[in-house]
DNA sequence: CTGAAAGCGCTTACAG
DNA sequence: CTGAAAGCGCTTACAG
């Protein structure tokens, strides 16, 4: 395999001199730049990355740290991601994190914690203090996309004010016994994506006056057939039913929407559903639903990293200190004014 | 950071010893390993994977070439593969390849160009022979699961059989104008996924002497809307209809139990469904489909690429050199006897 | 079983 | 603008 000594021979120039018209760091007269560009293309020359990290002390390289990669919402960041570190010329180690255990521990401890990556970026994962240490000792740069814990750059939806506003859009048709279809662990981590939801659900229902009933509120896993379950317990059983569900997530509402379905209620007359995501099976189940941008909220991750890295424009502001990120209440047929 | 030669002055030995004692090459003194153990553990010491790749040649990264993360298969596979590979500890490059352009020129003659993957796998993609070329030239061994191209290491499905087994159900259920939702590309390019599973549908309406109508095998992305807006178009118009549709996928069928639902036609009695893939949802859609395991066929590429490079096992027979990966048909309530 | 030395393939002060 | 030399942090023959 070619390496930059047969290059800068072919070019008849020093392999620091090849080095130099290689990388563009450092004076070279414009025609040996040519010479040595030549020389490089004509026997495919292509700088091995270690042995200039080993020197540099950057690889060019970024990890990211993920709950789960076939989820909707996690799946468009990470193409989001992907996409903006490849323009950038830089590669993403996968780290597809599990809740806890060893593997989870490995990863900060072991992956993370050599010279591999000169950043990472987590997204939607709750971190502990002792794995923020783990990253902030070896000086690596973080920046966090959601989630909780971390210190350092973070980029977030107000998802308290996502709650609010998806109640306060089924509050306005004229709903008053409106349940909600919770993620879990949301009474129990107030912090989380899933607890401010709720929170932002209780607080609009408060503003209006009313006091959901605990039954009123379930928690589960926040995926279709998760919502499907918990609908079907929600919307099943007899006695009144609520005339309308606040979804955490739009995976959670379809299921709700299927469960509704097979329990024979007339979407919306009898029931309006309201999602979060803006995912793009929404339009086609025709769900109402406050949107977020992942594919968008990855770029914007990456764009940080890069600034913390020193790439690109110097200086820019740092949209941690600044405002959340865009979310949009789209409306569609699956709300509707509540029957009277 | 601490370096080798910290661990070293700290145990009392040679940076060759320790070196020995920390990556388990050559003879160390039981006692003589401990020491160097215990002060590696007590600095924080670890390896720079950098250094070690320059001299050892290996890089202990694989590279994961794959066109999408957000569909179903896609992300399961890549699940697979990530666990396996952390397990193995193997870092995970990922590269997100589209179509085409010089974005995916990029991949090939760049990223993967270097010496930063041991070997790469490539998921369900299409390989120009230039492609293949340019790994081969590199030396990087390549294990294909699915997808065309390549001469390496492949692991796939019989698409054909499963396009077969999934129509000689229906038939066997008393159904003779089937409707087959194919993706994108089918008939065009036969040695895709898309194309076998076509052909294996073709081949088993031959056999049972029928000939579909042109009308009634329709191509569309493979996506739930793909297959919402195909079934709306293939069951909207009056007339007669078909009394089952075999999908290329499960995410396909959902699309189609969508449009059915929409068009009023009774599930199953008027219309049977069959998709492809075992798809999480599957269970929750009542949905007949022949599974297949990508987690599973990711975890086999692992241990493929592990053995060509060296890893584990000696010698155990290439996968390649065998039997299709498994599928099965599970049978839910989305298939029933046609109606008479 | 252990150490001194060379070298993996680059880049970067330092001279000139 | 260019070259000779040192060095990034490891591992691996080679001696002993």
């Amino acid at each position: 395999m070619a390496a930059i000594g047969d290059v800068a021979r072919l070019a008849g120039v020093s392999k620091a001199t090849a080095s130099r018209a290689l990388t563009g760091n450092g004076y070279v007269a414009e025609e040996t730049r040519r010479r040595v560009e030549t020389a490089a293309a004509e026997i495919g020359y292509i700088a091995s990355p270690d042995a200039a990290s080993l020197v540099t002390g950057r690889t060019k390289n970024v990890g990211v740290v993920i709950p789960f990669v076939n989820r909707w919402f996690f799946g468009e960041v990470l193409e989001g991601i992907e996409r903006a570190l490849l323009t950038a010329g830089y590669d993403l180690t996968l780290y597809n994190l599990s809740d806890s255990g060893p593997d989870r521990a490995r990863v900060f401890e072991f992956f993370l914690a050599r010279k591999r990556v000169d950043a990472v970026i987590a997204v939607g994962v709750d971190l502990a203090e002792h794995e923020v240490a783990a990253l902030d000792r070896r000086e690596k740069p973080l920046v966090c996309l959601g989630g909780t814990g971390g210190t350092a750059a973070r980029l977030s939806v107000d998802d308290r004010a996502v709650g609010q506003l998806a109640t306060e859009h089924l509050l306005h048709l004229g709903h008053t016994r409106i349940a909600h279809l919770a993620g879990a662990g949301a009474s129990e981590r107030p912090d989380t994506v899933q607890g401010l939801r709720r929170h932002g659900f209780l607080d609009a229902m408060g503003a209006a006056g009313h006091d959901p009933s605990p039954a009123d509120v379930v928690e589960t896993e926040m995926t279709m057939p998760g919502g499907y379950r918990a609908a079907l317990q929600l919307l099943g059983h007899p006695g009144p039913r609520p005339t309308a569900v606040f979804a955490a997530s739009d995976e959670l509402a379809f299921g709700a929407l299927r469960a509704a379905e097979r329990l024979g209620i007339a979407m919306p007359a009898e029931l309006s559903v309201v999602g979060v995501d803006g995912h793009e099976y929404a339009e086609m189940f025709d769900l109402t639903t406050v949107e977020q941008y992942p594919g968008e909220q990855g770029r914007s991750a990456v764009g940080v990293v890069l600034r913390l890295l020193g790439e690109g424009a110097v200086a820019d502001p740092l949209p941690d200190s600044g405002a959340p990120l865009p979310t949009r209440l789209v409306v569609r047929a699956s709300t509707t004014a509540a029957p009277r």
